[in-house]
DNA sequence: CCGATTGTGAAAGGTTTGTGAACGCCGCCA
DNA sequence: TGGCGGCGTTCACAAACCTTTCACAATCGG
């Protein structure tokens, strides 16, 4: 259990804090979204003492693309205020919650974040990424990649079909916070094409006056 | 709410028959997970009656690679029993559940499947847009659409049947703030008729001296 | 049959992307 | 410490591609 629990707010209930700690999670209390860096195992995000903050906090986690599981507490008289959130939201546990319930929740959320969104490998057609060892392959020919030009292809094709504009691939791939021109990303784009090879330059397709698109190119979906 | 919710077992018990009427849910139960063919919005598994069939019948889901959510409905003695079997359910439900508990979980189970699994597609008859891709087709043909042709088709498509005057199109498709002719808006419409197809070019109809509309108006077959 | 409205073809002009090259930063190694 | 090489970024230019516009033909409605 490496990766540690983002918590909301901070700090969080005793009741929950309780659990956490019996049930041996590594965890941290945060009071905004802005602060949370690296990776994390999931969110618990206690809504009922301030609704507004928690639901912004969700809302920023989505926003900045930390794309973790989120377990809601959350009291049975506020459940209306779900509906048109699901969004922001994996999983909920109503208050005051039993701790049994709370700890099988707890459990499945970890689980979904250790399957369900960790592929270690990336596989499109010719294309494999070994995302732990950080390498890439292509016709099992190895590719030397730079690290950026590994991370602009690691999350292009952990999404074949959909289109990116150069702000999403810049916010996404460089940094929410990343300041610079959008071109750059046209240079990556062609190193990577020239790296892929001739043949496969067509797995990166431009959509013009749009923005990149990794594979799905010509059939449908 | 096409599709429907596979129930399990057959007969369900009643309160979950009362809740999932009152939803105004499309269901049907299921004694085994032989029999469901076709589309499923997820399912529902009452597991307290017979725990042993009931994960059965999650894992032939599995088995089955219907790729579908799964809410169980277990009481809170037997949530041990949910330990090791996390590939089997989505989310679950303590008996005897509230309604309003319930409620909340399906709205959100129903949520899952349609959005995890379905891009986002603007269907008409034969002609499907999908948005995420930045792809269009016509009976299953691809179409090379330039960025303004497809914001066009796409914007038309939105609202089968209704009539746009060019200057509304103007201010929606290319920006409220657009400076230049409306016959701009004829040229482009040409070339999606020319693009859809001779067979398909109907898909878009002048209406003289007022604009154009996607699709059949109402009153016509 | 006439005027208004829309379809058509082509060409000009503008925008977007590909390309080659250079710059600066940083770590490495002599 | 100082030179070197890899990397990310930026720039200028060229090429490819769209968009818009215009003149004219065709069509519609009254």
């Amino acid at each position: 259990m490496t990766e540690p629990l983002l918590v909301f707010p901070d700090p969080p209930p005793p009741e929950l804090v309780r659990t956490l700690d019996l049930g041996g999670y590594n965890w941290k209390g945060v009071g905004s979204a802005q602060e949370p860096e690296g990776r994390w195992l999931g969110a618990v995000v206690a809504v009922d003492e301030n609704p507004e903050d928690a639901f912004g906090f969700c809302r920023s986690l989505n926003r900045r693309g930390l794309d973790i599981p989120v377990l809601l507490l959350i009291s049975g008289a506020r459940l209306d205020e779900l509906e048109m959130r699901d969004d922001l939201y994996t999983d909920f546990c109503l208050t005051p919650f039993h701790q049994r319930e709370l700890e099988a929740r707890l459990a499945h959320l970890v689980w979904r974040s250790g399957t369900a969104l960790r592929p270690e490998l990336i596989e499109y057609g010719p294309l494999v990424l070994n995302v732990e060892t950080y390498q890439a392959t292509i016709t099992g020919r190895p590719l030397d990649l730079t690290y950026m030009e590994y991370e602009l292809l690691k999350f292009l094709a952990s999404s074949p079909g959909k289109v990116f504009t150069r702000e999403t691939l810049l916010s996404r791939v460089w940094g929410y916070d990343y300041f610079g021109g959008a071109r750059t990303v046209d240079v990556h784009v062609r190193r990577l094409r020239a790296k892929l090879g001739e043949e496969h330059a067509g797995l990166i397709t431009t959509v013009r006056s749009v923005g990149y698109r990794f594979g799905l190119s010509r059939w449908e979906r």
